[in-house]
DNA sequence: TTTGGCACTCGATCGCCTAGAGTGCTAATC
DNA sequence: GATTAGCACTCTAGGCGATCGAGTGCCAAA
């Protein structure tokens, strides 16, 4: 009966969008007031206990009405949703914040609040610091006090990573100049992941005639290179605290272990990391995710390209009672931007 | 009399003590028990009306006890208080965290984090962005898409900074290591608010001769150096989500305040600034702070100290209810072992 | 000065009740 | 056969009152 089916999504859409706005239990009187179908209030019950038998409502308790379940947030989504396109000039003011000349941390950094600061919610940018992607631009080394040397290296797309590292020996400035420029002619322009590569193989076979400057440079680069840099991608979390607005979340339990998790990172990265492959904007729903701490919290990601390649993921994180259809659209913009104005800055 | 006013002391003491560890008003017969003093419930209830008289406790309700005032913490902590010494396996164990060979940002960041995980507070260290206190020792120029060059300035104490710029016209790779040589050569060792001083009185007078050269350092540096860089000090908080597992901030209001006070950063710096000055530890109870979102909060900080100069202050930050024995003693070594790796970074 | 005694206050907890919202089922209606 | 009206039932929220226990303040005795 496709009729009645019609009518059963049709009211599930109503129900799951008043339970958004406002956030209570909905009943049978309310909801045929509300469908625009002009269905009397028993019609709706036996509706809804369609509906409940299909998982996709539930009730908190036997008087209270109905609620989505986490299907029923799911098939709504999917299916049901009309997302509301974000107008001109919003998007216009969006843009404004990704102002061209700034370097890619900063740029990530307002991207974050930008979209905490918009959707009233926590925000979620994953930092590339993937090594794979990266290609070595120049290297720098800065004698400090006793034998201890700063590496500074920079990377085509402009990211500056430093690290003080212990010598054998002290160096001098000229030795540090010349062993630098060796570097840099050797390696300019070729992906880390090579660098890391050619300097293992490198330091099995030194030769004599090399040995001079190479020592130096592949005594410090190892220590740079291939010693585990920082634990690979990084995570930036903004607009914590807008997550306490939500009664939802007024459990303080539950709000102590979304914020733990928050600083842990590592669940959250490996989440965010799953949404990589995928092109668009991708939506886990509750325990979706696969984690306790975020039974109770929707997550909407997209991933974000440079130069054609997909290099990090950003999102939201907020009560799986969250305003979809203005969520989504603005995550795909802010995706977009973020990976536009990376790549103008890598050439 | 000084007997009964001793008595008095004493009580007050028990009474704090017994309060910071079970968190529950204190009536007069547990009162009696746990003195140690031999004396009725009555008469602690007559010492009891002196110290309520003095303000320094109050009952939250008729039959409730009683708990200390903000002013009988203040008389606890300045003269009341026994400091617990830090056995020495403990400081060992601390000291293991503070490895010589890492760079500041990170050193600043384990100390964060040790803070808060030792207290179970949440741990604020200011990170000394001040330029008055830096000195320059090395400058270096990418160059990047189009205009765009990437300037990395690196100081005596190892820090790095980086910022893009856009320039007038682009400059070749050998132009913009003459330039950066040309910069390192005259400015090398000068403290960063000289150099400030110095391109200022510069650019007004440049001379033909100095023109060619001088002219791409200038307009690069001038972006690095003269405009605002940023905003000053940093402040880095962790362990924010350990405040939720005390009871007296259980008040979702309250802790939403204080965590955009984290977020906001600015009163916090503001109010660990005042400290700077002082020896010392320096304790904030309460309303002292001069902040609202603070108001049921103390704050544990101190100085620490790098080649003789205060740079920064860390601390921690909890309910007044906070166990200051410990917590003091902590937060002092804690300042005195960062301010120690960081000045053996120097030199 | 200290203490025992006593009246009093107040919060917390329990049980009870009611009002209201909402359901599910059955029988009547279209 | 689908829809609806009617009705009994269930459950929560909130108010009311009683009781209990912890603790105070004060007074008079020691």
């Amino acid at each position: 009966m496709p009729d009645s089916l019609r009518r059963a999504e049709s009211l599930l859409k109503t129900l799951v969008e008043r339970y958004i706005a406002e956030g209570h239990p909905l009943g049978s009187r309310m909801l045929a007031k509300q469908s625009g179908l002009d269905l009397s209030p028993a019609t709706i019950r036996n509706v809804m206990a369609d509906l409940e038998d299909m998982g996709l409502v539930k009730s908190p308790h036997t008087s209270a009405g109905r609620i989505p379940t986490q299907l029923g947030y799911r098939v709504f989504i999917d299916s049901l949703l009309t997302v509301q396109p974000l107008n001109a000039e919003k998007i216009r003011k969006v843009e404004g914040e990704f102002i061209a000349g700034t370097d890619p941390q900063k740029l990530v950094e307002t991207t974050s609040h930008l979209l905490s600061e918009v959707t009233k919610l926590a925000s979620l940018v994953v930092v590339p610091r993937r090594e794979e992607q990266l290609v070595f631009r120049q290297l720098d080394f800065v004698g400090l006090s006793g034998c201890r040397v700063l590496v500074i290296l920079v990377t085509e797309d402009g990211q500056v990573q430093n690290r003080i590292i212990d010598t054998e020996r002290g160096y001098s400035a000229a030795e540090l100049v010349q062993a630098a420029n060796y570097f840099n002619d050797k390696y300019g322009g070729v992906a880390i992941s090579e660098v890391k590569r050619m300097l293992l193989a490198d330091m099995q076979r030194t030769t004599k005639e090399m040995q001079r400057m190479m020592e130096l440079a592949l005594e410090m680069t190892r220590k740079m290179f291939v010693e585990p840099a920082d634990e690979g991608d990084d995570l930036l979390v903004s607009g914590e605290s807008n997550l306490m607005d939500f009664p939802e979340l007024g459990d303080i339990q539950k709000l102590r272990k979304l914020f733990d998790a928050f600083t842990a990172k590592r669940d959250l990265l490996h989440l965010l990391d799953r949404s990589m492959r995928a092109g668009g904007v991708k939506i886990f729903i509750g325990r979706e995710s696969g984690y306790e701490a975020l039974k109770d919290c929707s997550v909407v990601v997209a991933p974000y390209v440079v130069d054609g390649q997909v290099v990090g993921t950003l999102g939201v994180i907020g009560p799986t009672r969250m305003p979809y259809e203005h969520i989504i659209p603005f995550v795909d913009v802010t995706a977009k931007l973020l990976g536009g104005a990376l790549s103008s800055i890598g050439r």
